[in-house]
DNA sequence: AATGCCGGGGG
DNA sequence: CCCCCGGCATT
């Protein structure tokens, strides 16, 4: 039931421990091996973690670049921001080396790039029993196996657990089979990173982890003034997302509207199930002003400024007017106008409130299996 | 499987 | 209009 806060430095660690082993397994199987295959792997993680290292750099550079054009301005490095800039690197580096290992199933490996990203980014988990989508790689089609992780060489110093009942794996071939060319580390060099915001009925994409911690802030947390404070306190609620470099400005703008709505992000007790693979979004739960938690909801509405929001389906225009929305910052505009459904509302309709036996009680649009009118989001 | 609701009917 | 429902999306 504890709500498992997922921070960065967890996964790292939970990651990194567990999968050498994992992978050390494999390789020392003989005794003879364990040696060869101990230094072997040594070299790799070094060569592994230059290669991510440099990566990592590169990404940074792209999206300085990007950023600038997009969003944030220039950014200064504030305190947090260093502190993001380090949760990024770590996120980089979870997810490089997530995609390469694993060996794609028998599915087209690279139709998931083409593929609408939201194909390729949720997957609904049909594991989990409730219907909670997990997150994967869009990279990597959904894979049972687990992904290795940035490998420290230290982590190996470890794991030496040479008693190990080395389940079928009798030949020094199988091994090499699987691990010679497994951290093939080929980069794709045209893929970006971008972060994606997971509050409800908000898909915000951004380049910068610190753009959509601005944006969640300002957007979603309402904090607008204290531009870049961070006081520690708010829940980002984004995950990231990559992409091929040559589709990013299309993505920005034919963003698919629907965000994979959490029972309400700035929620904890209810929902003990924060899949823990989500590679990012810092979880400190601490008291939360009341604003925050009905913010998702209503808030956004009133932000529909950028030209991401392409949600056809507006909600109800929350009182005022909907004039805006004729904005696109962005280069391009809005493209199909797809006639999607509005998201369905969240409240309670009268259905669920009154019940069946009481179908009198409802309101006629929800008799009439129209859009509820009593209970309007 | 249950809900929400759009589209499309009949009266 | 008022009322109902098939069917699809979403949960």
């Amino acid at each position: 039931m504890t709500f498992p806060a997922f921070q960065q430095e967890d996964v790292k660690s939970d990651i990194s421990q567990k999968l050498p082993d994992q992978q050390f397994l494999l390789f020392a199987t003989k005794e003879e091996d364990l040696k060869t295959a101990e230094t072997k792997k040594l070299n790799r993680a070094h060569e592994y973690e230059k290669e991510n290292t440099r990566s990592v750099c590169l990404l940074e550079q792209k999206r300085k670049v990007v950023s600038s054009n997009i969003d944030v301005p220039p950014a200064r490095k504030s305190s947090e921001e260093l502190d993001m800039d380090k949760v990024t690197a770590a996120m980089v580096l979870t997810s490089l080396s997530t995609s390469p290992l694993v060996r794609s199933p028998p599915v087209r490996p690279n139709e998931s790039l083409n593929g609408s990203w939201k194909e390729g980014g949720f997957v609904p988990s049909s594991t989990s029993s409730s219907g909670y989508w997990s997150w994967n790689a869009p990279s990597d089609q959904s894979n049972p196996s687990t992904p290795s992780p940035p490998l420290s060489a230290d982590s190996f110093k470890t794991f030496r657990t040479p008693s190990q009942p080395d389940d079928g794996i009798d030949e020094g071939e199988t091994s090499n089979l699987l691990f010679d060319e497994p951290i093939p580390r080929k980069r794709k060099n045209s893929m970006k990173v971008m972060f994606k915001c997971l509050w409800k009925n908000c898909g915000k994409v951004l380049s910068t982890a610190a753009g959509i911690q601005k944006h969640i802030r300002t957007i979603h947390l309402g904090r607008i003034g204290e531009s870049d404070y961070s006081d520690g306190e708010e829940d980002f609620y984004y995950t990231e997302i990559r992409l091929n470099t040559d589709s990013v400005a299309d993505g920005l703008s034919s963003l698919s509207p629907v965000s994979p709505s959490l029972a309400s992000p700035p929620s904890f007790p209810t929902q003990d199930a924060i899949r823990p693979e989500t590679s990012c979004a810092k979880t400190e739960t601490k008291l939360m002003t009341p604003l925050s938690r009905s913010a998702p909801t209503n808030l956004y509405l009133v932000h529909t400024d950028h030209a991401y929001q392409v949600s056809p389906t507006h909600n109800r225009p929350a009182g005022s007017g909907e004039q805006k929305q004729s904005h696109t910052v962005l280069s391009s505009p809005p493209r199909v106008a797809f006639g999607l459904r509005k998201p369905r509302g969240e409240g309670k309709k009268c259905r669920k409130v009154y019940g069946m036996e009481n179908r009198d009680m409802w309101c006629t649009a929800c008799r009439w299996k129209k859009a509820c009118q009593r209970f309007i989001d």
